[in-house]
DNA sequence: GTGCTTGCAAATGCTTTGCACAAAA
DNA sequence: TTTTGTGCAAAGCATTTGCAAGCAC
């Protein structure tokens, strides 16, 4: 994704492009992988402009509203904004604290429980965690 | 789970069984569901004994570590604990921050991806995420 | 000019930590 | 006595919010 497409993008999804959506949106779209609202700070402000944390955070919350982004929790405090909207789940090594997309073709959930009356289906959320060592971690058992 | 039973289960973990956390796992495998931290520490509060927030958040972290509980993250800031080791999944009510048992056998995981070299798995999250009306969110689209 | 955006800094919420006192081995 | 556990209050993070100044239409 281009800085040229950006602002369409942010169109289509009823934001109103300024300087600092679309900086934001480049660096999440653009970028390859996940980025926590920090690492995303860090990106947008690596460039020439500059954009201050609170314009990360409520920008981020209002991509993650319009549909266009989609948070990712792994641990309590650690959020990875995800801009793939398509089914699909997630590898998180505990150790690195690197998380990786796994194609929804590649798990296979079957038979949902019954939602019960009233509600319905927000999303599935799956997480496969990994650790490094093959033994660093464990004491009991 | 009684009172009197909790000591053995601390010492079977090697946990030495104090009068505080004895409470603390009276509250988590006592009563049914899942708890929060600041839950946990109510419910160990409302009783005779006083337990401080320090005392839960560690005792919370120890059990963790013996393998006698499990976190369940829903929410950024929002962790419960899951005194149920077994392999199962939740799901989890957006609206009412509800957090209910799937069992193993609900779901069906098939063809995990495959592990990169040197890792090894530690454990698969599921967390199906349920909201309440009908049309109680959304604005875009 | 009116309304949406931004940024600062203060506030919040949850969790961790340092250190002294209390209890157990 | 030596080790381990507890509690208070302060510190730490990630995130949110109030409010004033800046921009866009």
């Amino acid at each position: 994704m281009s800085s040229r497409e950006v602002p369409a993008l942010l169109q289509r999804h009823g934001v109103q492009p300024t300087a600092q959506r679309t900086e934001i949106a480049l660096a999440i779209f653009g970028n390859a992988g996940h980025q926590s609202a920090d690492e995303v700070y860090e990106t947008v402000n690596s460039g020439a402009i500059r954009v201050s944390r609170a314009t990360i955070y409520n920008t981020l919350k209002l991509f993650v509203d319009r549909g266009m982004i989609r948070p990712v929790i792994v641990a309590p405090g650690k959020v990875f904004y995800d801009p793939n909207m398509a089914p699909h789940y997630h590898l998180y090594d505990t150790d690195t604290g690197e998380l990786t997309d796994i194609g929804a073709d590649q798990i296979e959930i079957h038979g949902l429980p019954t939602l019960p009356p009233g509600k319905q289906l927000d999303g599935v959320d799956v997480v496969v965690r990994l650790r490094s060592g093959a033994d660093s971690k464990r004491g009991a058992d």
